[in-house]
DNA sequence: GAGTGGTCTAGACCACCAA
DNA sequence: TGGTGGTCTAGACCACTCT
């Protein structure tokens, strides 16, 4: 025997599955829905609830429960070739990639084991913000070992000043410096956002993000380089073209 | 002014993640939450129910509310090099790749984009489950354009029978039948599973998943198969390994 | 101001699990 | 059997958006 709020959340689901509710239109308000399904108000929103934490809808104060755009599926990295950079694979769009910081920092366990240094080596963090549109698509964090580091500093940019302009992208810098990035590892999982992660990317409840740990290594094995990236599932994808055989 | 809902739930959010409450553990009981914060049943369950939806806790009818183990991060997939079956990949586990459901189907708009041909075509329609250890942790669908499955099926396997054995990987079947897979490209998303994901991989709130979209050509760039791959993202990522410049 | 969803309460009964 | 979480109610008040 199902319960209520399963019934209510089945029925509206179908419906707006159907087509019935367009995305962008709004569900029937509560009182409505009350009324048809003669239950209280907050077995109704459980329902409703419900159909948000799975994405479907978004209820706003004073307009409705409104249905969600079917996800803007996009193209957001594809790492053949040259490397490129986000406002390069996004550029038709109006997209940023604004440092929000960057320095010196003591590599943590992870880090540390992903570069192949011990914990507590010295190493350069940049994070920045890669948005396109009004929101803030997804979160880069990157660690660089730091004699890697300092040599490009010394060579080209200084990495470690969060308002430098940086003319490339980061594997040409370390190319010029004498760094040879030649294979890069990408492992993909997805995850519920922590709050923190919601605020920064404007996230509505339902929206997962994607997380990709990416280690770069060069000739020798040795990581150049080694990122994670968080980014708001409703707004990007990852995509990989590689040969067979 | 945060919401006592909130309130209630960032504390716990970060005794949680301090470690004070244990992985496998339980939170205090919800009489004991109302009276510490002082207030209703409801809302001491609506900040759980909201660390729920985050992936950080199970309630539990009759045991409690426990918290969640930190997620097993497991390589799943690297298509690098020869193809290997699902099986190959996790084969220290006890791992199962079964097939649902085979049969010929008529391309939709979807699928017949992907493979470049028109909407209505035949093709062979594959499910599968691919498991590790108890539940399922992905849901394999395959499209395969009707002249190639059928070549298939008369050089090797019945691929249309879905108690056929398979002796090894699709691809290759496909060169025995001289069809030749060159390049693989895959889109990866994540979103909140459907209700029926939720049931056949025993999902529990909180756990979003990875959507792969994978499409294989020839060297002549002749579409030879697609797939929609829905993995729960607690049990699985996707790892890629690929030569820069 | 009228209508929308958001929060919260106090109490009831049900379903599940362990001892 | 006693304790756990799950569902549901009826009513109240608040916050926001539109016209």
């Amino acid at each position: 025997m199902p319960t209520k709020r399963g019934q209510i959340a089945n029925e509206l689901r179908e419906a707006i599955l159907s087509g019935e509710y367009q995305p962008g239109s709004t569900l029937p308000p509560l009182p409505v829905l009350m009324e048809r399904y003669g239950t209280a108000r907050d077995t109704v929103r459980d329902a409703i609830s419900a159909l948000a934490n799975e994405g479907l809808v978004t209820p706003r104060r004073g307009i409705g429960t409104v249905v969600r755009e079917t996800m803007p599926v996009e193209l957001a990295y594809s790492p053949t070739a040259p490397a490129r950079t986000w406002a390069q694979q996004v550029s038709s769009q109006n997209a940023s990639d604004i440092v929000i910081n960057a320095g010196w920092d003591k590599a943590d366990a992870d880090i540390a084991g992903r570069l192949g240094v011990s914990s507590g080596t010295r190493v350069l963090h940049r994070t920045r913000h890669q948005s396109r549109g009004s929101g803030v698509a997804q979160i880069h964090e990157q660690w660089i070992p730091g004699p890697i580091a300092e040599a490009i500093i010394r060579d080209t940019v200084d990495l470690s000043d969060k308002d430098a302009v940086v003319p490339t992208d980061l594997f040409s810098l370390m190319r010029i410096s004498r760094t040879n990035p030649a294979e890069t590892t990408e492992t993909i999982g997805a995850r519920m956002p922590d709050p923190e992660e919601r605020e920064v990317m404007g996230l509505p409840s339902g929206v997962p993000v994607l997380v990709t740990k990416r280690v770069t290594r060069d000739n020798d094995g040795q990581a150049v380089e080694t990122s994670t990236m968080v980014g708001a599932a409703d707004r990007m994808t990852n995509s990989f073209t590689m040969a067979l055989r």
